[in-house]
Order: C-alpha cells, then sequence, then structure tokens
DNA sequence: TATTGTTATACTCTATAACTATA
DNA sequence: TATAGTTATAGAGTATAACAATA
C-alpha cells in the first residue's frame, strides 16, 4: 500500500531526452510535464466510462456538479468550465430537457436566468459522486495516505488558480 | 514557494457533504476524488490552449509525441489513446498530410503499418514539449520541490497502470 | 450602449459498420 | 478464418456569428 511514497529515486517518465545539465527542480518540472498529458487524457477516458452509465459527459457532470452546489446562472457556469455561452446553453437545455435542473427568470434582473437543480439532478449528481469515488477508490489503491494528503494540497492550489 | 507543502489540515475541496464518520483514507478519498474532474477539465482546457498555436489537439499531440518516441503501429497507438482504429486512420491521415508522420508497409507483416515521424513531426513534437513545459513551470510554480517529486511519482505509476 | 442569453450555422470529433488486403 | 487497416456513414460536441430582450 506504501508502494509509491517517498521514493528520491528519478523514475523515467516518458522516454525522452532527459536534460542532463538542468536543475533539480527543472529535472522534475520536465518528467511532471511529460506525465500530465497522458495523465490528462487517461483521467477524461476514466470519466467517460465511469460517467457512462448515468448517461453524462464530463463536461455535463461538471455543470450539474455546480448547479447542485448552489452555482447559478448560465454565465457563472460557463466561466466556470470555460466554454462559450452558446454550449452553456443547450447543455442546460440537454439537462433541463431530462428533468435535471430549471431555468427562471431572476426577478431583481430579468436578463439573468436563475439555474437550479431538481431533486432528480441532486440524485443524479450524488449518484455520480459516488461512482467516481468508487473510481478514485481503486485509481488510488497503490499510493499511500500521505501520497494522497499531498495530492489533494496540490489540486486544491491548483484548481484554485486557474 | 514551499506553500502548499505538507499541510495536515483538511482543505475543503468542492463544498459538498464531508464524511464526518469515514477513516481518514476515506475522507481523503473524497476529497481528491470531488476534485480530479475539475482538474482534469482545466488540464485539457489549458493544453488545448498551450497547443493550439502549433495547431494540434490533445489526442493530435499525444499520438504525434507517441510516434516521436518509436511507437509503431496504428493498433499501438489506438490501444496507447484507447480509441478506436478508425479514429487513429483519420488522425494519421490529418498529420501525415501536414507532412508530421510517414506511413509504409512492415516488410515481415505486410498487413502490419510502420509509423514513423519525419524530421518536421520530431521537430513539432520538440517544439510542443517546449511550450507544454512552459505551461507547466507557470502552473506549478506555487509547488515545492517535494510536492513535485512526489507528483511525479504517482503520475508514474498511474500512467503506467491505468 | 452594454449585458445576458438564445438561435442558427457550420465544422470537428468520435463511434459503428461495412469493406479490403494480408496472414 | 482471423487480423490490420481503411472507407463510409451517421451522430454528437463545439465554436462563431447573428439575434432578442433587458438594463
Amino acid at each position: 500500500m506504501e508502494r509509491v511514497s517517498n521514493l528520491t529515486s528519478t523514475p523515467r517518465p516518458a522516454g525522452d531526452r532527459p536534460p542532463d545539465d538542468a536543475g533539480d527542480r527543472e529535472r522534475l518540472l520536465h518528467d511532471l510535464s511529460a506525465l500530465t498529458l497522458p495523465l490528462m487524457w487517461s483521467l477524461r477516458q476514466a470519466s467517460m466510462r465511469a460517467l457512462e452509465p448515468h448517461g453524462l459527459r464530463p463536461i455535463q457532470a461538471l455543470v450539474l456538479a455546480s448547479i447542485a452546489q448552489g452555482q447559478g446562472s448560465p454565465k457563472t457556469l460557463s466561466e466556470i468550465v470555460e466554454t462559450a455561452p452558446p454550449m452553456m446553453s443547450s447543455l442546460l437545455g440537454d439537462l433541463e430537457d431530462r428533468g435535471l435542473v430549471t431555468r427562471s427568470p431572476d426577478p431583481e434582473d430579468r436578463r439573468r436566468i436563475r439555474v437550479d437543480a431538481t431533486d432528480a439532478g441532486h440524485a443524479l449528481a450524488r449518484a455520480v459522486d459516488d461512482a467516481w469515488l468508487d473510481a478514485s477508490r481503486e485509481r488510488f489503491a497503490d499510493v499511500s495516505d500521505d501520497d494522497l494528503r499531498t495530492l489533494v494540497d496540490v489540486y486544491t492550489t491548483l484548481v484554485r488558480t486557474p
């Protein structure tokens, strides 16, 4: 269970030109950089597999989760997932058609739309959370508690400052 | 520079129902799970931004990198990026049209195709590596060396065993 | 005039099935 | 017959521009 913890040796990441004369940190960044794209892709594939039984794609799951947590308008949501407003409109239309969210005009500023999760939407968001947690449990089975904590700490700063 | 290192406090990840009665590891997994999907998405967006000047999408960059490292046939490549053979065929066609790779039948088994990177392909792969390394340098600016090493160690095991 | 959101359009990506060629 | 790869087709996802409504 502690297999990958606290190694000080340098693992060979992707097999291309190691910068021999670079500093320690620069070497780490190089290795990390080479691993990040494959990791992103494998995470994407894994998430699509985990979400498919629930009929959601990654971006839909992200949007639904944000709505379930109370994040409101289409504009806010499109900024969160870094996508253009028209796509958010179509995403929300899909979620609304499936009875997962509602759209209603904001009384204070009637240009603005309030988006809320329905009971079914909250239930699906929870189900997706559980499914993804199961996948994570399996994925990180060989990672030590200390390393998990480091990942949580680093990720927290990364998603906060994109 | 050591800002996010070795915290033992529990950061609040996404703001949904913390499992108070769960074990320590289970709580870590929950937090990590809640962060992983947003992280994947933000990595995807960042990679698209970094690759766009080079006219590549993430999957194209992954395939080109694999080819530049000597990974050979369409079948192998489609397994690496977890995609169906027809899509790899179309991807390789695009890369070939742009003069980045060549396709030639394998003399030993003429059903099999050898895919190789051209000089331009190798050059572009290097340029992409550099661009992505720059992005990583910025992204991880606030992460300590120790934490970087942990990330490299964990990622290495994760991409090896999907 | 500026902002929020939607509709319209075209383009790209991806998956499935049918087909060709070699073993 | 089984395998490697391509072509064909259809469907889903995404981006850009034009539009409608409110402030």
